[in-house]
DNA sequence: ACAGTGTGTGTTAACGATAACATAAGCGAA
DNA sequence: TTCGCTTATGTTATCGTTAACACACACTGT
C-alpha cells in the first residue's frame, strides 16, 4: 500500500478523465460550455480522486477572489450580526463569501484589519462608520475596489454610503421627549473617544436639548464601548443617586437601557411612573422587556441588505458613481415612555 | 497624466529599491534575513509605490493561506460569537485568520459552507457540533488539515473534540430541581430535527426526568432554532394555559428563558414563587434580568481560547494525536429558581 | 592561514488554475 | 457544395509570489 501522495490536481482529473485540465477547469464552471456527458464523466472522476478545487490557484490566474471584505466594530452585537446577515444573504447568491473582522471599536485595529484585508484582495470592502485613521481612510482611497461605509452618513465619503445620522436619530427621540412635557433629560453612553456612533448620539443629544433650551449636562459614562447591560444598570444607579429629579433617560443603546430598566426594578423605581427610558437599536429585548422599551429602529438588516445589492450593482456596471443611501431610522415609542 | 496603471508588484518595488525581488519578499517577512538598511529602503519604495502585499499569490506558491475556517449556527449569538472571539484572540498574534461563516442551524448549508471553506485551503477546519451530514464528515476526514468539533462531546469524533454533553448539563439541572423537591418541570425547545444541541438538552431533560421517574411530557417546542425570546414567552403562555400546574420550567436558552420570564411578568405568574425558570449559556441578560435567571455557563470564550490553542499545538507539532478536551459547565444557582 | 559557520542576497523554477487564442466538428442556409 | 456560425475542446502562457538552491563575503577559532 502506497502512502498517500499529495492532493489530486485538476490535472489528474483531466488524466483520468481522458480529457484537458482546461476542460476540468470548464466543468467546474457552471455557464461555460462542456457538453453534458463530458461533465458528468469528469465529475465522476473528481469524486473518485477526492478532488478538491483549489480556489487560490483559481484566484490569482483569474485575478478575482470572490471575497467582500466586512469590518464591524464587535462580532457579538445583534445590530451588526444583521447587517452581516443581511450583506451575506444578498451576496450568497452570487458566489460571493464574506471575510468579517471586528475592531473593537478601535480605529488603529480597524486600520491593521483593514490592510490584512486588501492583501486578500476582495472584491469590495465594506466598513462601519465614516471615521477612520488617516492611513486607514488612504488605503481605502487608494484600493481600487468599491468601498461602502455604513452605519453613517459622513459628509466626506471615501466612497459609497449607506447609513443614517445617529446625531440626528438621537435628537428626534430628544424632540418627541419634550413634546412629551420633559425637560430633565439624561444620556447614558460609553467613553466617545472610541465608538463614534455613540459619540454621535451623545452629541446629538447635546444638540437637541440645547436646540430646546434646556440643561444638557446629565451626561453620564461609563467605561469603554460596548457598553453591556450591566455598565447601564451601574450608569442608572449613579444618577438616580446623584440626580433623582431626572425624568427621562436615553441610553446609547437597548442593551444599556436594558440594564438602566433592571437597576430601576431592583430599587423599586417606577418606570414608566416615575422614570422614562429608551434605547437604541431595536434589539429583541427592546420589544419584549417589561415595559417594552422605546427605542430607535435603525434597520440593521436592510443596511447590509441594501450594501449587498449596491455592491452588485457596481460590480456589475449597473452603479457607476458614488452613491449616497440615506437610512431612516424610526422612533418606535413603547410602554417605558408613557 | 498617464491613466493609472495596474497596481505595482513585488517586481515594481524591487526595481525601485535597487534589489530582487526575492529581497523583497524577504523583506515583508518579519523574521528572514535581511539587512536592516535594505529594508528600510524597501519598505520605502514600497510605500512610494503604494505597494499592496498580494496574499493570494503567496497562498499558492507557499501553500499556505493562514486561514482558520470556523463555521457556526448562528452568526447572532452571543455564546457563538464568544466562541469565536476566543479563538480569534487565540489565533492573531500567529497571523492567522478567521473564515466565519454560518449554517442557520441547517447542516445541509453546513456541508455547502464546509465544501466551500476546503477550497480555500485553510490550515484548520473549526465547526460546531458533532453531527453532520454523511458527505460533510467524509469532506472534513479527507480534508488533510486539523478538525476541531465544539460545543459537543461526539461518541466518535472526527478529529478533535472541545466540548460538552449538552444532555448531561441539562440532566444536572434536572437533578438539582429534583433535589430541591420539584416533580412538575417542563422544558421549552425549537424544533428538534435542526438544532443538534437543543435536541440533546431535551434528550438529556427527558433522561433525567425518567431517571427520576417523573413525568417527562412536559416539552413545549416552538418553531425552528433560533428559539428567539418571543418564541420563548409564547411558549409559557401556552405552557401557563395548558399546564398550569408546571412548577419549574427549563429553557433550551437564556434567551427562550427571558421570554418565558417577560410572559410571566406580564400575566402577573411570580417568579420564583409560583414557578421557577431556567435557561442555558449564561448570556448577559440572566445575570441582570429581575430576577436573575438560573443558568448553565458553558464556558463559550473559553472553548474559542482551547480551540486556537489546540491549532497551534497540532500545527506546530506539539499535539500528535487528536485530542479530546472536556469542558465542565458549571450549574449557576439564581434567584429564578428558589 | 584555513576550514567552518553565519549572514545577506540573487537565480530559477514552480505553486495550480485559467484567459486568450486556436481548432475541429456539426449544422443550417444559400 | 460551401460559407458562416455555434459548440466543444485543446494549447500555451501567465497570474505574483517564494521554496530551493547557489554564492559571495564577512567573521571566528585554532
Amino acid at each position: 500500500m502506497s502512502i498517500t501522495r499529495k492532493s489530486p490536481i485538476m490535472a489528474d482529473v483531466a488524466r483520468l478523465a481522458g480529457v484537458s485540465p482546461m476542460t476540468v477547469s470548464r466543468a467546474f464552471k457552471t455557464d461555460s460550455s462542456v457538453s453534458e456527458a463530458t461533465r458528468r464523466a469528469i465529475l465522476k472522476a473528481a469524486d473518485d480522486l477526492g478532488y478538491v478545487f483549489d480556489s487560490t490557484a483559481s484566484n490569482l490566474r483569474s485575478q478575482k477572489t470572490d471575497f467582500i471584505a466586512v469590518t464591524i466594530p464587535s462580532i457579538n452585537n445583534a445590530n451588526f450580526a444583521e447587517t452581516v446577515r443581511g450583506l451575506s444573504e444578498g451576496l450568497k447568491a452570487r458566489g460571493l463569501q464574506i471575510l468579517l473582522g471586528y475592531t473593537d471599536y478601535d480605529m488603529a485595529e480597524e486600520e491593521r484589519l483593514i490592510d490584512q484585508f486588501l492583501r486578500r484582495r476582495p472584491e469590495a470592502i465594506v466598513v462601519t462608520g465614516g471615521r477612520h485613521t488617516p492611513r486607514a481612510r488612504r488605503m481605502l482611497e487608494n484600493a481600487g475596489i468599491p468601498v461602502v461605509e455604513t452605519w453613517d452618513l459622513p459628509e466626506a465619503p471615501i466612497g459609497h454610503v449607506i447609513g443614517f445620522s445617529n446625531a440626528d436619530a438621537v435628537h428626534g427621540m430628544v424632540d418627541h421627549f419634550v413634546s412629551k412635557g420633559l425637560t430633565r433629560i439624561a444620556f447614558i453612553g460609553g467613553d466617545t473617544t472610541r465608538d463614534t456612533r455613540g459619540a454621535d448620539r451623545r452629541a446629538g443629544f447635546i444638540a437637541a436639548m440645547e436646540a430646546h433650551a434646556l440643561d444638557a449636562t446629565r451626561l453620564i459614562a461609563v467605561g469603554v464601548p460596548p457598553i453591556s447591560m450591566r455598565q447601564g444598570a451601574e450608569a442608572m444607579g449613579y444618577l438616580l443617586e446623584t440626580l433623582p429629579d431626572t425624568e427621562a433617560v436615553i441610553c446609547v443603546s437597548d442593551l444599556s437601557a436594558f440594564g438602566a430598566l433592571t437597576e430601576c426594578q431592583r430599587r423599586g423605581v417606577d418606570v414608566p411612573g416615575r422614570l422614562w427610558i429608551a434605547g437604541f437599536g431595536d434589539y429583541e429585548i427592546a420589544g419584549i422587556a417589561v415595559p417594552a422599551l422605546t427605542t430607535i429602529n435603525p434597520f440593521s438588516s436592510d443596511i447590509g441588505a441594501r450594501s449587498a445589492q449596491l455592491i452588485l450593482d457596481v460590480l456589475d456596471g449597473r452603479q457607476i458613481g458614488p452613491a449616497r443611501i440615506a437610512i431612516s431610522p424610526k422612533l418606535l415609542i413603547r410602554q417605558s415612555t408613557g
